[in-house]
DNA sequence: TTGTACGCGTTATCAC
DNA sequence: GTGATAACGCGTACAA
């Protein structure tokens, strides 16, 4: 009930507001004298004095609010990347609002204008978005009329020309895990990809292509799938392609969590991994190395991902840092093969 | 640059601001006419108008946002919970800030205050806070005046005195789980507990130990052991388990989490899990049923309880539901036994 | 160092 | 139905 306000304090503290202002935030260039400073500060202590952010906000011009935008939380791949972006912002005194777009289309550019209108800081946008020109073009101007009013955008994970971006190589990812699964003795690639229009699945999957096709072991279309980038469309991925003539020794998926799907489908056909099938995923999310057979991945630090995305969208630095390499893991579900 | 305030859409309109304002958002039985909305909504189009928030939330005195508290949003319990949460205020067009307590014992005060300055509309508190009686008593200080204030809060997965909750009923779950472990054939039992102060992780204990001793088949002090609520923890756990003189025929661990760090720690061992030792969880985290071998355990809620909380936290119902009653889940970890 | 007064962008209370 | 105008809670020139 009793909403106490600053003017409330000034009062009790017989200063006025502007002094009772200076005294609680320790304005620059502006020093309260300490024998006033501590009264006005006991009176604010007195009186359960909280400041109104909103308030404060109006008055500066900025907020102290970041807003997280992720496909779904509940994967932990934004998971461990919205541990990381809360970290950094909390490290910064910052709050972080989060949105999910969920599989809506047009809902990143709701969200870009909702984040737009409660006036955030700054907006990461985090996952890919399934390349529609137009709403690229929506999206695009969405954040741009965002940046004119002084709004940081940061990207993760994807890229809109314009937009700082903390990048992921890959393709290089990819080439690098393609290769050393042949220096395993694997010859027989099959690949579970994501959506054809699921830009991280594009790159993963050329990166696959371009390597294997540079060893004289490329990977013909019928061994190429392409489903959700879910546990269930890796299942899917698995079924088809193990019904193939020749089974292949070795199914690489877009996503680890496609993979722990292909883990299941392998299961479904009655088959072993990595016995039958050998298994590859990419992220390295926790529970890559708690499956059996713990997955063979490339891993990327999520949580610093996180941590760097932050500070991109709240420095003003300038470009965008050079994109971050994953590391080659190896583990139970790639035997080395022969 | 160009800040366009409503001002300006009303100047453009060649309306006055009241009038602007009604238009923008429909105000109460105070309808514009017609001709002046379709001009003012085209002047507000045609120069970019994005309402402010903030200014927004200072006049009416309510804001727009909801704030949630979690321990870990990486931990896949949370996670889901965060998701359910995200869904219901998306529903209800609110914004949802979410922050971490980590390890830090005054972090989840320290949060509270921060969302109370932000004015936020309700606050929830997920995740067991370790009971220690005066920061117990802060933090009920610190909420107590955020309701004051006219704040709703409420809690999921603890209990608070005079803070509206949605409980779930823990003991019951483990009454049921062991209850059923029992009916498969097993008889030495040992548990992998959460730290002695963690309330959900006690509630759990207590509930398979009584009904354990209930079937006369107590399960002694040494068999019982506390770690951190991680899949490190359980894993530490199996390692201290599996050294008994007599080893166990099942472990029952506190979360799914947990759980997984058993696995792990039974194949440090050597063992097989679950031909040598079984192995239960709680929560029935997503990847419960992913790894090897899937995990039989109490199947919580977790999306719906998010929803559901959220509810409890936006509207002034009145009293807290019913408990959340897990539903236990037999998977591959625990097959018959005998 | 302290106080006065205005502005931040919007809603709500009055009159008209 | 529409328009002035006073709040909302705070920061900050500017003056003292």
């Amino acid at each position: 009930m009793a909403r106490v306000t600053l003017s409330d304090v000034a009062r009790e503290a017989g200063v006025s507001l502007a002094t009772a202002s200076r005294a609680v935030n320790g304005s620059v260039n502006r020093i309260v004298g300490a024998d006033l400073r501590v009264r006005v500060l006991a009176a604010a202590a007195a009186l359960g004095y909280i400041p109104d952010a909103n308030a404060q906000a109006m008055a500066r011009g900025r907020t102290t609010s970041l807003g997280l935008v992720v496909h779904d939380i509940a994967d932990p791949y934004f998971a461990s990347l919205a541990a990381g972006v809360t970290r950094a912002a909390d490290a910064r005194g910052i709050m972080v609002s989060l949105s999910e777009t969920k599989n809506e289309p047009g809902r990143e550019i709701e969200i870009v204008n909702l984040l737009d209108r409660q006036r955030m800081v700054g907006i990461i946008l985090a996952g890919t978005r399934l390349g529609d020109a137009a709403q690229d073009a929506a999206l695009r101007d969405a954040l741009e009329a965002y940046r004119k009013r002084g709004g940081q955008v940061a990207l993760v994970g994807q890229e809109l020309d314009g937009v700082p971006a903390l990048a992921v190589d890959n393709a290089g990812g990819a080439v690098r895990l393609a290769g050393r699964l042949v220096d395993l003795g694997y010859r027989r690639f099959a690949i579970a990809a994501g959506p054809v229009n699921h830009r991280t699945s594009q790159e993963r999957t050329c990166g696959i292509r371009a390597e294997l096709a540079r060893r004289s072991l490329p990977v013909p279309d019928e061994l190429v799938v392409h489903t959700e980038p879910t546990r269930l469309g890796g299942r899917q991925a698995a079924a088809v392609l193990l019904d193939r003539p020749e089974r292949p020794d070795v199914i690489m998926a877009a996503t680890d969590l496609m993979a722990i799907g292909v883990l299941a489908g392998i299961r479904d056909a009655g088959l072993d991994a990595p016995g039958d099938v050998a298994v590859t995923g990419f992220d390295d999310i926790p529970v890559a190395s708690d499956v059996t057979p713990a997955l063979t991945t490339v891993k990327l630090p999520l949580l610093e991902m996180g941590e760097l995305v932050t500070e991109l969208a709240l420095d003003p630095d300038g470009g965008s840092p050079a994109p971050i390499q994953g590391e080659v893991v190896l583990r139970a579900s790639t035997p080395p093969r022969r």
